[in-house]
DNA sequence: ATATTTGCTATCAAAAAGATACTACTGTTT
DNA sequence: AAACAGTAGTATCTTTTTGATAGCAAATAT
């Protein structure tokens, strides 16, 4: 009909895609601990509870949950070392480096919000704002 | 070589301030809702049922709780116009502004996510994967 | 007069997350 | 030998969050 509408324009129908475009990632990503695990195996694959300690309050049972998740969704792998004793590492795959650019910009964010509402004062967070305040 | 590995200095402390920033940024978006609302009203103030109507399932109970919590973050704005039958729009401040690039890659990645998934056929997703599978 | 729209809240049920304890195995220390 | 530490988780129970359903009070539409 119009070869040169302007793609700025915010049809219902674009608007709706939208929505379910960031729906569906936040359908793999849900949660508080899936991006942040993955961060913890950015610089290198990493064993249970060195993953646990590096995330500081996950349990071991959501911590199982969330890395079989992860697997299902091919971003992290599961391997098993037939060392004596037997150790397992959970490794990204190279899928995993599709979020590279979605994690950087929720870091930078999560930096600067920090920064924000640390300066504000209107509430005092100490830690990650993931601790009691 | 793994996905995030990059030829900057991974020191432990460094990693786990990005986990904060990351953890930082979802204390605040957490929950399968608030991105996708503060996409639905990125084209202008909606009312509630519109709000409602855009997302396509989430119950007003959850919705109210949503907006109020995005208005205790400073995302949205809450206004009552004083017209006859009262309405009451939802607004985006311009803090919000700062998600726009967390959301577009977001967006993005969502995007490719589904094409690939759909592609594999290793599950049969219909609209946005946040329904029935 | 009845139905619909508006912006919600109340109640209850289901699902997810979290706290705590525990298993089973290897190895090391006492 | 007995106790303790580290490996990778699982089992059980409680709390929190989410969701489904119904309803309210005011106004407009049919």
């Amino acid at each position: 009909m119009f070869p040169h509408t302007d793609p700025l324009i915010h049809t219902p129908e674009a608007c709706t895609a939208s929505i379910n475009a960031v729906k569906d990632a936040l359908y793999v990503l849900n949660g508080k601990w899936k991006l942040p695990l993955i961060v913890a195996l950015s610089n290198g694959p990493k064993r249970f509870n060195d993953i646990q300690r590096a995330l500081g309050d996950i349990t071991p049972k959501i911590l199982s949950k969330e890395l079989k998740e992860l697997e299902l969704n091919e971003f992290v792998e599961r391997k098993v070392l037939a060392d004596i004793p037997l150790t397992v590492i959970y490794e990204l795959t190279p899928y995993s480096g599709s979020l590279t650019f979605v994690i950087d910009e929720l870091q930078k964010w999560g930096k600067q919000h920090r920064t924000r509402i640390v300066s504000n004062r209107k509430q005092l967070p100490d830690q990650p704002m993931t601790d009691k305040l």
